[in-house]
DNA sequence: AGGTATTCACATGAAACTATTCTCTGAGTTAGG
DNA sequence: TAACTCAGAGAATAGTTTCATGTGAATACCTGT
């Protein structure tokens, strides 16, 4: 009792490095977005004609991860309704991540969650999907509107569950009278439109807009400029923002990694007591980063995927390479001692591709000519958190 | 030696099935007038 | 007769299974020198 009772005295008496820790979290919005001056205009201009009544041409945005492309569209969004609303315009923005598990990830949840917005519910399940369609029409056209409608991650929606719903959507306008619907897609990957429906892909890339990765420098200017407002003055060692942009601009420049990297050392550098930031803290940060992602990521994995994973753990140190067949054998004498129902071999191949989606273990398709072919699964994570890992699926799985 | 045909051990795809969760509908039941 | 209950039909979805087909290159098997 005592001990902790004083903990948390100090802890209150402490001064936190932190001046707004909110500045570092990925749903800040900052006023001014550095290097991205000219995307914002070409988003501006294309959407422009909105605050019109004219509908805007559908646009589509690429760019790799971190590249400020939701940032980019919030903002100007953001702006566009305030505009609106002074000026008494009918604009409407919605903004829906597609990627969100259990939101917004399948057709049916999609047309729900835009339901939502126009502040109605809607049975999760149990409704035939055209109906949802139909309400989701009636609401749009109940008065005169133009709405921004920004599917971000559009590109796992596609994947997903195929173009159909991108082509209703591309459609609705026909379908309306009052309101029209102008559509913003945004996507991680590059070559995403080039399996779409040819309909899809010309009608929703009306306007293309491709963002460019940050270089190292931008990324610097980048975090001090976070930094500053961030933390309390001379609380960062000189070097830190260097290193930390460095490590961002080796992943492609993806300034969303930078910023948590710089905030998880901050939090490092709190709990240690001291009252600076150093190029160690930094360091920590990111593995405890990687580490704490990869360890998050597996045990959410359901069972039979962590029963898949664990004897590859097992032996990853005494063998560099396994194969599908070998993995498939210990998975089965796995589930059997512990009475589990053993899944297909079919199955189990797919939860090693995914499993490889997921960046825990490498898994490469080779051939061994006349042995077959196989996918050659190594461990792709450091053997620390493999460690840490195979305890964790020990208990998960309840093995002794 | 050089060329080609086989063959292995899975990979990959498609469709169908199972189980769960949830709505809607209409028949039967109940309570009140 | 209106309100209520409850079973059954239908949907969406996730996770699988079943069946079918595809595939890269190390070997086996020829062939002609």
């Amino acid at each position: 009792m005592e001990p902790i009772h004083n903990f948390f005295e100090n802890y209150l008496k402490k001064e936190s490095i932190f001046r707004e820790k909110t500045v570092l979290l990925s749903s800040y919005d900052p006023d001014d977005v550095l290097y991205r001056k000219e995307q914002l205009q070409e988003v501006a201009n294309i959407l422009a004609p909105a605050l019109r009544l004219e509908k805007p041409s559908n646009l589509f945005i690429y760019g790799k991860t971190g590249t400020g492309k939701t940032l980019s569209v919030r903002h100007v969004l953001r702006s566009m309704v305030e505009i609106a609303q002074k000026n008494q315009v009918p604009l409407k923005s919605i903004y829906i991540n597609c990627k969100l598990k259990r939101v917004a990830d399948t057709e049916y949840r999609l047309i729900s969650q835009l339901i939502k917005e126009f502040g109605q519910e809607v049975p999760s399940t149990g409704l035939p999907t055209d109906e949802v369609y139909n309400i989701f029409y009636q609401l749009l056209d109940r008065q005169d509107q133009t709405v921004l409608l920004v599917l971000d991650e559009i590109d796992q929606l596609t994947k997903k569950i195929g173009d159909e719903v991108l082509y209703n959507l591309t459609r609705i306008n026909s379908e309306l009278h009052r309101s029209q619907i102008c559509l913003v897609g945004i996507s991680n990957s590059l070559i995403f439109s080039e399996n779409l429906d040819p309909r899809v892909k010309s009608s929703l890339s009306e306007e293309e807009l491709i963002f460019p990765p940050y270089n190292a420098i931008q990324i610097q200017d980048i975090l001090r400029q976070r930094a500053q407002r961030a933390f309390k003055e001379g609380t960062i060692q000189a070097g830190v923002i260097e290193k930390c942009a460095a490590y961002a601009a080796r992943e492609h420049g993806d300034v969303r990694r930078a910023i948590d990297l710089l905030r998880v050392a901050g939090e490092l550098a709190e709990r240690s007591g001291t009252t600076f930031i150093t190029i160690t803290h930094l360091d920590e940060a990111e593995s405890k980063v990687e580490s704490d992602k990869i360890i998050n990521v597996a045990t959410n994995q359901p069972k039979q995927f962590q029963s898949v994973l664990y004897p590859i753990l097992l032996l990853s140190k005494q063998k560099k390479s396994l194969f599908t067949g070998e993995i498939y054998d210990l998975y089965k004498n796995l589930c059997k001692r512990s009475s589990t129902n053993v899944l297909t071999q079919r199955r189990v191949s797919d939860i090693l591709a995914e499993l490889d989606m997921l960046g825990i273990i490498n898994a490469k398709i080779i051939s061994k000519g006349r042995y077959g072919r196989t996918r050659e699964i190594s461990v792709s994570i450091d053997e620390n958190i493999v460690i840490k890992l195979k305890e964790i699926l020990e208990k998960s799985l309840q093995l002794n």
